[in-house]
DNA sequence: CGTACGCTTGATAACCCTCAAATCTAGTGG
DNA sequence: CCACTAGATTTGAGGGTTATCAAGCGTACG
């Protein structure tokens, strides 16, 4: 537990851009207001007008938008750290939900406080813009998951990501939470949820995959890794882009 | 043929920003090397270092990511007045290749010459990142596109999102150049040719889409749309987002 | 103890893919 | 101008992957 909740989102942010001990103090120091979701309602709706900007600090939040015949894509998953809406700084009324998988913990940060740090400090405004580009990245990556691979590899590959979002990976035995429910998988991978137990069920037979109670294992990473065809350099896991700005 | 070859894209930037007559005549007045790319050659390489940003002013560029296994998604069509590669501005180095797909015409601005613009001109960077947020919420409606409509439905839809962007649509008798194959269709819908060919098919037959020689025909809007289950809500078209910064 | 929800299984069929070859088009060189 | 070639579109056949429908099972919770 965090004695400053907002340290693991100013980590992310400072591992791409590089911010003064001024600017850490101006992050900490933002006004905000702690707030429980529940499982399955939404901490943002779709056309919502956005006054504030969340940061997960406990739990699972997606993002997704309906087809007018009433089905579902999750567009993205976003864990403890993330902020899932930050766009809405820059385009206030919402283009998708915003729910929580499980029971959940945001702040709320004021779209006001944001920009007045912004415009203060101009390195924490590119460090959002980063931060935005980069989720851009994980989107993109998403067409090409969705687009192009088979279902196990699919699943297999959401995995992966989400893993590293989490920092969880070893060598062996990597193992995370991950409280969803098949059902949300499928949503997230556009299959149907039958064929998700399948796959998942074939992938726990190959012995590269566990997920059972929202909880996932991951016996041999490279074996997942390969079958998934993943390559995170999507992710830019500590690759920084300090720039001078 | 524009006097100012920057016009339409500092249009698209209007569109949703407010800028002043100053922030115009910067615009306008940024340095750029013209640069033609010939068919299938490409602006930028993934992983390679950018330097510059490029706007369109002719003809039509993908975003494209090659899987492990050989296979090829295009994540983005981009038109004149479009910056495709405007994220490399705060990531340089990049995440996908730019290819053209007819003969078309880029201006390359420099990058030190945008944060120039920017650090002058706050409401300059703020429209650069709406700009980016607007591309960010266009892959995320792909994701939906691939992931949850069937073969006809995706491949109109991404006809109804060009039309837009295109500024194309009329009630009756839409006409726009789309200088693609249908394997392109192919590599954006995450269908194969052969059954992008088979859809087309049937959608002419339907007398709700022509693609023949590069040239599509919409001869009923709503028709498509229809079919397509569009809301083009997630374009944004007409709905600026004019905040004082 | 009942109910709701998630997971699992089976059967059937739809959708879409792959392979293969034919047709058509546009561009090239003789 | 015509033969040749390469690329794009089209067609056919067959099979694989995944969807849908339906029902049974397990488990957590009131």
């Amino acid at each position: 537990m965090n004695i400053y909740p907002l340290t693991s989102f100013i980590n992310r942010l400072s591992a791409h851009t590089l911010l003064s001990d001024e600017e850490h103090a101006v992050l900490l120091g933002l006004p905000r207001r702690e707030e429980w979701v529940k499982a399955d309602s939404s901490a943002l709706k779709i056309g919502e007008l956005a006054k504030t900007v969340c940061v997960i600090t406990e739990g699972l939040l997606t993002r997704s938008t309906n087809t007018k015949d009433g089905r579902r894509q999750i567009t993205s998953f976003y864990v403890s750290g993330e902020m899932p809406d930050l766009h809405t700084l820059m385009r206030p009324r919402s283009s998708f939900d915003l729910v929580a998988q499980c029971e959940s913990q945001i702040l709320r940060i004021p779209h006001i406080a944001l920009r007045d740090a912004i415009h203060k400090h101009p390195a924490i405004g590119e460090a959002f813009s980063r931060e935005l580009v980069h989720q851009s990245d994980v989107t993109a990556e998403w067409v090409v998951n969705v687009g192009q691979r088979p279902a196990k590899a699919r699943i297999a590959h959401l995995f992966c990501e989400i893993a590293i979002k989490k920092g969880a990976v070893r060598e062996q035995d990597t193992r995370f939470l991950l409280p969803v429910t098949q059902a949300a998988l499928a949503d997230a991978t556009g299959l149907s949820a039958v064929h998700v137990n399948r796959s998942v069920q074939s992938l726990r037979h190959d012995k590269v995959l566990g997920f059972e109670h929202g909880e996932a294992t991951i016996p041999n990473w490279d074996a997942l890794v390969n079958i998934a065809g993943f390559d995170g350099a999507y992710l830019r896991v500590g690759e920084p882009d300090r720039l001078a700005s």
